[in-house]
RNA sequence: GUCCCCUUCGUCUAGCCUGGCCCAGGACACCGCCCUUUCACGGCGGCGACACCGGUUCAAAUCCGGUAGGGGACGCCA
């Protein structure tokens, strides 16, 4: 008996699926184990140990950008596999030749890495493994664990009707299912023969024990007419052939999960675990979509939103972890355990992530942030060469803005020097006060050199004792002067960002507005 | 319609498995006060929930049953 024949054998004894070679595999214990050569060429039995070694996956399909939902789901797969030292595995599931596209596949993409989410393996895309769910088709087919159906989309579409309209399951009722005759030149698709009677569960990680009469499942389509796999038999060859552990997926998923199982089971695969996430809903608690505004990824990064705040708020969304709010990258990652999330469904709140997103600014690196500045900026017109630091004015706006967007609008007014005056403001004032507070103000900058925020502001305290003012008479206007309105940061920070020579500058100007009105 | 799931402050949630420490804790939002040259930050305080009904128990947010409401699925979409 040669080796191979021996290890067979050996293999026979578990589960070895398929007989040929690409999934030659068998289970022991609560390992995986699989037929190798050794470098002295001969068979010998290798332990995949993949019941032990986590392998999680995010298979978006690209029919349009990463939203929200998605991009939890796939933090949810990435934290844990980062947590247990795992594989996290990206899967493109473009079955769907009509409606998947490129450009989505490149969004999607995109939104993954602004969130900071590194895959280990892939993008793997499954229009690429078209022959190996073939060759599976054909093998259930063989096993009779299969069968071509002939019925047409519109008999179909009208049983499903009746079958709605008086009450019942829309479900295939079998017509093909024991059908003899052979007529292949008929246009057929392929139907999995599921179990009838009997029940199907499994134990969801988060939402417990869930089962499913079969009475309920139909022979589900896995092949198309035109040849092509439908996606709950695609997930199963995948998942299986990548041998993933644990199956992480937003919870629309739940109805699908026992005829996935049917088919692991029906192709001899061993089952993954399953943790099934709660949906994201909008304000009005139903799904969350367009109309609820932003749902894409990279539009919160385009409203001025930083990855951290968003993966922050996410991983809050649905899970927790006692009373914590705040996490960094790391904290996620440690703490991180699908035990710890709900099972009911959350609202997208903005406030509190607008909240989260104005603490990271605040704490964010101020250099960064001025990188990450720019592109408001100049999507405002705004050049900063010839202007003041954008460090020292982001500094300024930290603790101001809760998004970068709002950082912009704010710092505008350090490179375009006022061309208006909040006229309602200035109306507070006397004229003859805003004519004495501007030379006074003048006087004092000019006459001694800038040192810090600490040293400005006691300038203008100064400037209140000489002249008896008090500080809301002299900062307000001087503000006006140099922002143009009222919202500004301090008055020592601003001018000490803009300079002596500007400050004085602006300072002259609107000496001179008050002169001409 | 059928099946599956869910239900603690407006929102995100802790607590629930292992009943008493919970007349329910934290956070966002909101309101008020303080700080303050504006806007913010920050500090302090307030408002505010166990969906409902019944059962088990000395004791229930926690266990059991039912009701109601919400969501999801039922496709030759994924």
């Amino acid at each position: 008996m040669s080796i191979l024949a021996r290890w067979s054998k050996v293999l026979s004894k578990f589960k070895v699926y398929p007989p040929g070679k690409k999934c030659f595999w068998g289970e022991v214990g609560n390992a995986i184990v699989a037929p190798q050569k050794n470098t002295a060429g001969s068979a010998q039995l290798k332990e995949l140990r993949y019941m032990s070694e986590l392998r999680v996956r995010f298979a978006p399909s690209p029919t349009g950008y990463l939203h929200v939902g998605g991009a939890r789901t796939a933090l949810f797969n990435w934290l844990l596999a980062k947590n247990r030292g795992g594989t996290f595995i990206l899967r493109i599931e473009d079955t769907d030749v009509e409606r998947s596209t490129k450009e989505s596949v490149e969004a999607i993409l995109e939104g993954m890495k602004w969130l900071g989410m590194d895959w280990d393996e892939g993008p793997f895309y499954q229009s690429d493994s078209f022959p190996l769910y073939k060759e599976y088709v054909q093998k259930l087919l063989d096993a009779g664990k299969a069968y071509k159906c002939y019925c047409t989309t519109d008999e179909l579409d009208a049983k499903r009707a009746l079958a709605m309209e008086e009450g019942r399951k829309p479900k295939y009722d079998g017509t093909c299912r024991e059908r003899s005759g052979q007529c292949d030149e008929q246009p057929y698709v392929v139907r999995f023969r599921a179990p009838q009677g009997g029940v199907t569960a499994f134990d969801d990680l988060i939402k417990g024990t869930i089962t499913f009469p079969n009475e309920e499942l139909d022979d589900l389509i896995i092949q198309r007419t035109d040849g092509t796999p439908t996606y709950n038999f695609c997930v199963v060859i995948d998942d299986a052939s990548m041998r993933i552990t644990i199956v992480i997926r937003g919870d629309d998923h739940v109805n699908n999960t026992p005829r996935q199982i049917q088919l692991y089971e029906a192709l001899g695969f061993p089952v993954p675990q399953f943790a099934h996430v709660p949906m994201i809903l909008g304000a009005d608690k139903a799904r969350l979509s367009k109309r609820h505004g932003a749902t894409s990824v990279i539009a919160y990064r385009d409203m001025g939103f930083l990855p951290e705040a968003l993966n922050n708020y996410l991983v809050r969304l649905g899970w927790s972890n006692g009373d914590d709010e705040i996490f960094s990258r790391e904290e996620m990652i440690s703490k991180f355990d699908i035990s710890n999330v709900g099972r009911s469904p959350s609202v997208f709140n903005t406030e509190k992530l607008l909240w989260l997103n104005a603490h990271y600014i605040k704490n964010g690196d101020t250099q960064r942030l001025a990188g990450l500045l720019l592109p408001h900026l100049s999507r405002r017109g705004v050049t900063t060469l010839g202007g003041p630091d954008l460090m020292a004015v982001v500094k300024t706006l930290q603790e101001r803005a809760q998004t970068l967007e709002e950082m912009a609008e704010r710092a505008v007014f350090y490179y375009n020097a006022p061309v208006s005056y909040d006229e309602a403001a200035l109306a507070k004032f006397d004229k003859e006060l805003l004519q004495a507070v501007c030379t006074a103000v003048t006087e004092k900058l000019s006459s001694a050199p800038l040192g810090d925020i600490a040293a400005i502001d006691a300038l203008f305290k100064e400037v209140c004792a000489e002249n008896g003012w008090k500080m809301g008479q002299v900062g307000q206007p001087t503000r006006i002067a140099l922002s143009g309105g009222t919202q500004a940061p301090g008055i020592g920070e601003i001018v000490l960002t803009l300079g002596v020579e500007e400050t004085l500058r602006r300072i002259q100007k609107m000496k001179e507005h008050l002169a001409a009105k």
